[in-house]
DNA sequence: CGGTTGGTTGATGCAAGTCAACTACGGTGG
DNA sequence: CCACCGTAGTTGACTTGCATCAACCAACCG
């Protein structure tokens, strides 16, 4: 069976695990300064890697795909979908600036990407990454760290799906993405997908996720200056609704 | 945010990344009598394991707990929940005998373990596990293995949540489940969680358990000698509901 | 034997899906 | 400049799959 690739932002490594794999650990003082990330550590290898331009709806690598390449988004947003031999799709997830995919421990990719807004990718040959994890114990924390976080996001989305009405799930997926963002309340939130992509991510229709999402600005909790861009006006009541602890 | 942990049975490790991170490669012929697995490497440090037992519904830990220890099914089965302010309760996966739980990049746990039937665990602390992988590659590449196989389980379960109807989810389910219990096609497929159990993990009600049970076994695609067995008939039937790749 | 627990079945309600019409917007070309 | 088109989103009417509520059943056990 083929195995899953990641695609989560890059995890900052936790001290935890630092002290557990990395000897010695830093000191706190130049802990700041100290590459933390893994996005740090491919900086290193930045003369290997090709940066790659995508279109709107373009292609970055297909389902079965070999695994031979590890990706950073530099701008623009990507998907990363499912297909099933009925022509269901399902996004996994949407993947931002700064966020890494590829980190998959299989010869064959299980997913495909496609560029959701123009892109700029950055890709490094998994087997230059390679060499950098064999020889650097931080980067290999780091890569357990990111794979960890993904698992994470995974696990939270499954409870989402599982146990989440429509209003809740579109709650919860405007509070995360708005979290990604970085955004401050207030803050205009863009929304660089289709509304087809927010309901194939939180299976979920078209219709539904339009109705949902003018159910919350009947109830204040959003203001929708225009379909591309959500201001989160009311975060507690999106927070009870998304209830995620 | 917290980390999630991670929760699949022991993955094989794949060639690619074998040939990958650990340097030499083991030769073709003794290959399959090498420690290929992270159960393998466990034995090794099995002198500084507890082993515990639980009985029926009795908690091995819980969300939020320090995550300073790696656990190994030996007997039994235990689900991995997730509680939600509200009581809600999801269940992100079963686990068997083989199983590992608790490989996660965080000081504390983001679910808890609760034991299913009667079973029997071996615990390690985290800090002999990680010695070993510190100064062996190849446990290190297993754990990669092991978080990748995760997320890819993680990642078709929420295909399962997010586009399937209620009878092709208890296909799909019944389908994993006698994968991972090695069951020959006839032999009668134990299911030791409660239909509460599959409907919290299905994101279903109870009710919708029975009756989907009861009308895959009116279309003569299971047999129900007991409520708790349950012989998968027509293979080809259930495949082609689960439908995935 | 009654009580308890877990599972099944039936009747009914409702949230979300489906189908279809309509609107808004951003080109493109006469 | 407006007319036309195609695409994306919204809204309404209706349908349906699953949830809900409730009754019933079977196994187990003191």
């Amino acid at each position: 069976m083929p195995i899953v690739l990641s695609a989560a932002r890059a995890a900052t490594i936790p001290a935890a695990a630092y002290n557990r794999f990395c000897a010695p650990p830093p000191s706190q003082d130049n802990a700041a300064a100290a590459p933390v990330t893994l996005t740090d550590h491919l900086h290193r290898i930045q003369g290997h890697g090709a940066r790659m331009y995508f279109t709107r709806n373009e292609t970055v690598f297909n389902q079965d795909d070999p695994a031979d390449q590890v990706y950073r988004i530099l701008s623009g947003t990507v998907r990363l979908c499912r297909y099933m031999p009925d022509g269901r799709r399902y996004i996994v997830d949407f993947l931002l600036p700064g966020d890494l995919m590829g980190f998959v421990e299989s010869p064959d990719l299980p997913a495909s990407a496609e560029a959701v807004t123009e892109s700029t990718l950055i890709a490094f040959p998994r087997i230059c990454f390679d060499r950098l994890a064999n020889e650097n114990a931080a980067v290999r924390t780091q890569l357990l760290c990111h794979l960890s976080s993904n698992l994470l996001t995974a696990h939270q989305h499954m409870f989402v799906l599982g146990c989440q009405k429509a209003k809740e799930r579109v709650a919860s997926f405007l509070l995360r993405l708005a979290d990604r963002m970085d955004l401050i309340c207030g803050d205009r939130l863009d929304l660089p997908m289709s509304r087809q992509d927010i309901a194939d991510h939180l299976g979920l229709t078209i219709e539904t996720i339009s109705r949902m999402i003018t159910a919350l600005r009947n109830e204040g909790a959003i203001l929708i200056p225009n379909t591309q861009q959500i201001v989160l006006r009311d975060m507690a009541a999106l927070r009870k609704l998304a209830a995620e602890d």
